[in-house]
DNA sequence: GAAATTCGTAATGGACCTTTACGAACCCGT
DNA sequence: ACGGGTTCGTAAAGGTCCATTACGAATTTC
């Protein structure tokens, strides 16, 4: 059990902790007056005040206006100053790059969505930099401005060597030292998380995984993956490859495993992924099958070879389940990708009655996201939010001592 | 994300969290004089002074000597006063109940083992009723005595019926209430937690998984189960059930799957227990096997049916632990239970050499408990030294408040 | 326009911690 | 044995932070 002993604090630890209390509060409830936060962060008056006077003065926070309640005074009201910094936040998606700068509070300011060029970094930083001018010059700002960028790719980010592993699709990804060339963008600092994580704090936050304590956001499209949120926290493993879970061992006497390749791309994307049903319809015998949304809109009109691969996705699917169910226990399966947004109506039911006969266990909900490809850049906006919340709150604490 | 809005606090809540703090490090330093506890916590001597006068007033700490330096005067040491706390941990076992006493640094005081004799609450009670008598009676004191009792079962606790499912070697543990029924056992609070799940804490407290942030417990023996430890914490899920690894979708097409009772069971259970093991032997033509030990040891003779039988086994394995690590992405998989134990020497390098060729990922490392059978008792001190800790200190607060 | 109500802050006091200072206790060498 | 050097423990003083109380300011209602 990790050790982290209780740790002492001094008087103006106090204050900082305070402080930070406030400001977290003020996000959380929007505007608000003193009364309301003194109510809320259970702080007396006064001390809400002082509180205030020093976020106003590191320019964290100002106020808004004035509430007319029924009777008496009116209250001053506060918010969090927008420009108090800035988040960028960039899904590197498969055919589109997605750039959006939010302030502090998450509201999403501007965007741009820009097809995906040459992938290689030289290109891609190239791309990235000129779209984060644009973007930042739209709110009359410059990348320098910037507080924390975020980036959601695919892959998996070894800080050790500065690399990302298991991107196929992203060339020359994988040498020593390419993400640290992510620093280029803008000279804040700079978080990289898988992008199938971020949907998956994404839909904690604004999605179907709100309040949810334990729940997984499971993305099946080209690829398969899985974000995984123990405790209202992203849970990423030792290495950071927590919810790969292509490689699934599931799957096994299907004739797509025969492919000695199929190990090295994951047992259960070999069988699950899209081209896995594609493949799976033209076993079946509609040879000439090309997209799992094909399959999809003819199974809905009545086609039993479509049916009948869409049970096929159903089983693997439902195995994996019984996998994630086994081992982890979880409230909630939020479906989301290709596969699963196209595909959620036919799937989720069957997948349900399947899982229920594979695990004797109470298994987990299972729905369809809600946010759909915008996962990504939410969950992106909502981990940069938070960590550049501390960032310029670290600053305040500095300055003030 | 579970919005665990940072909270307040008032300049009293400070000296608390700095006598728990003190009261920790005594713990983590043994005896121990002000000057290192200063050191230690960060505080002054003053402070310290002040919060060993007060634990040494509610009679959590005493003096205990001097520590003579090479110059200067010789510091008065400090130690938590052994008889301030009393965990009762308690393992109900297959065969065997243990008992045990600790205090409140964990150390074990006396110690019963006594055979199971009929499991039905009713009987159960009466007999660990009587062996806590005997305990408490061996140091002084009386099942009143007892700041906290831990019991260790198979199964999962739902403490909404205040029943234990999935256990089924204990008869009428079943039905609504029965759990509640341990409060007879002594008049403390008391702790129910999975055997299987208090093994891994033993393992994080005191085994392999001292100061490994992610790993699990997989115990193989009559049943299969995995306790869950991430970042240091047990990991329960949502409703207890994490780690009911017995319903791991693995064993397709094992003959054993035939039989209804296998679902129920659990597919990994079935091919993977001791008796999966038994089984496969009979089946590959050793039909007069009967235990996996006796496979085992074969096995190590040269035996090719039991090697074959081994091979059946680190292939289920293999499965299981693949699951869980594109799951989970852990760094250490303990293994432990009677196969674990028994059969660990056979089946670690070749379960590590299938979980490569299964997943792209690098796997865990896998050895075998050092603890054996104590870790569930390990775990349930460990527990129960933790929670009972925070139980005298929060008397002491409310005591000068 | 007065009563009632709510807001904001000034003043006071208390709780906690640290720093500084000094006496107490102990070691060692002569 | 005794004095110098060193470490320990606490007393005194000072600073920071927060809560309580009190009161003036602002606003609505009647």
């Amino acid at each position: 059990m990790a050790t982290d002993h209780q740790t002492a604090s001094t008087t103006t630890m106090l204050r900082v902790m305070n402080e930070r209390a406030v400001f977290g509060e003020i996000f959380r409830l929007g505007p608000v007056s003193r009364p309301e936060l003194a109510q809320a962060t259970g702080l007396s008056k006064p001390t809400i005040s002082v509180a205030l006077a020093n976020l106003g003065r590191a320019g964290l926070v100002r106020e808004v206006g004035l509430r007319a309640g029924p009777a008496g005074r009116s209250a001053v009201l506060y918010e969090a100053r927008p420009e108090a910094g800035w988040v960028l936040a960039v899904d590197i998606g498969r055919s589109f790059v997605r750039l959006v700068l939010a302030n502090l509070a998450g509201t999403i300011v501007t965007r741009i969505d820009d097809p995906s060029g040459s992938r290689n970094p030289t290109d891609l930083l190239a791309q990235l930099t000129g779209l984060a001018d644009r973007l930042t010059a739209q709110v009359g700002i410059t990348r320098a401005d910037v507080t924390l960028t975020v980036f959601g790719t695919p892959g998996i980010h070894d800080k050790e060597t500065g690399s990302l592993h298991l991107a196929p699709n992203l060339p020359g990804w994988d040498l020593p030292g390419a993400v640290d060339r992510f620093s280029v963008v803008s000279p804040s600092p700079y978080l990289v998380e898988n992008d199938t994580d971020l949907a998956a704090v994404g839909e904690a936050t604004h999605g179907l995984g709100l309040g949810v304590a334990h729940f997984a956001y499971m993305s099946i499209g080209t690829g398969t993956g899985m974000g995984i949120v123990i405790d209202g926290k992203l849970y990423r493993g030792a290495r950071g490859c927590a919810g790969e879970i292509s490689y699934l061992p599931i799957g096994e006497g299907d004739p797509l495993q025969d492919d000695p390749a199929a190990t090295r791309r994951g047992m259960f994307e070999t069988v699950a992924s899209a081209d896995g049903i594609v493949a799976a319809a033209q076993r079946l015998g509609w040879t000439k099958a090309t997209s799992a949304k094909e399959v999809f809109d003819a199974a809905r009109a009545g086609d039993p070879i479509a049916q009948r691969a869409v049970e096929v996705e159903v089983n693997h699917v439902a195995h994996a389940l019984a996998a994630v169910t086994a081992v982890l226990d979880l409230e909630l399966i939020v479906l989301g990708g290709g596969v699963g947004v196209q595909g959620g109506d036919l799937l989720i039911g069957p997948i349900q009655d399947r899982l229920r006969h594979l695990v004797a266990l109470q298994p987990p909900r299972i729905e369809v996201s809600s946010l759909g490809a915008d996962a990504v850049l939410d969950g992106a906006v909502a981990v940069g939010v938070t960590a550049a919340r501390d960032l310029v709150l670290d600053r305040t604490v500095a300055a003030n001592a």
